[in-house]
DNA sequence: CTACATGCAAAAGATTTGCTTTGCG
DNA sequence: CGCAAAGCAAATCTTTTGCATGTAG
């Protein structure tokens, strides 16, 4: 489903703005911060504000259409909900990229070590920031 | 060896301020921001500017004297480095409480995921975020 | 029609920085 | 003494917000 029928089926009001983001949105593979997603917003129609990204990107993260993620570069970047059926993210330190990887058994051992602690798991955060292993292949 | 005598060590200039802020955080167990840094800090010595503060925790994290963690409250907060026998946290969303935890396994599994995914793990992220369970005991 | 969304610019919150003065070594 | 550090305020960077205007339903 696309994020414009998910807003639908929200009965959220749509408008052209929201319906730009949202196929950009839907069309991203990568995770894009707002200056990002504002910049290709504005490819399809300049009149689209900062401010309207910022908000739509806040609506859609309220109404688990969007996860906003942290990490160590200091913006916010989104991704789209449906693709993930939970994973973590690797951060390649030398060039940004974004790699996903699950892994059941972290995500079974945090809910233990929470529950060992006295808490019930309600979110957690796991990120790997590492540098590309020289690639020895074909070794002469 | 306390913070003091490690920028001894690494022949930092010490001056009064950086004593001051030296010593508060040899003395704290939790995670303060800059601001709770600031706070404390004008306790002892009412001229002490936010700046300075700034500047000094960002010098002794340069100089592996402290750790900066990033929760999702947006604001940075330090720890003493070698309390830390690496470990994570686990932050309380109810009131903000942080709990440190270890658990070697997540490490090994972390390491495996970077080298499988072809990278060299540098750094990484790990934080839950959990609200206390109901505490039963003593039921009636 | 009317409540809600947008644009714009100003505000906010955290952190950094330029510049002058102070003080450690 | 000279160069690094501090203080202060102004500047930055990201994100939010107030207000007047536009528009979806």
């Amino acid at each position: 489903m696309t994020i414009e029928e998910m807003c639908e089926h929200k009965s959220m009001r749509m408008t052209d703005q929201r319906r730009v983001i949202a196929k950009i949105l839907d069309n991203a593979d990568d995770h894009p911060d707002v200056e990002e997603l504002h910049k290709r917003a504005c490819l399809i129609d300049k009149n689209i504000s900062v401010a309207t990204v910022y908000r739509t990107v806040r609506l859609f993260e309220e109404a688990g259409i969007l996860v906003r993620h942290e990490f160590k570069d200091g913006r916010s970047r989104y991704e789209n909900v449906d693709t993930s059926d939970h994973h973590d993210h690797l951060i390649d330190i030398e060039n940004g990229e974004i790699i996903e990887f699950m892994n059941e058994e972290i995500e079974v051992i945090q809910k233990k070590i929470a529950d060992t602690l006295g808490y019930e798991l309600i979110d957690h955060r796991l990120e790997l920031y590492g540098r590309p292993k020289a690639t020895k292949k074909n070794p002469k």
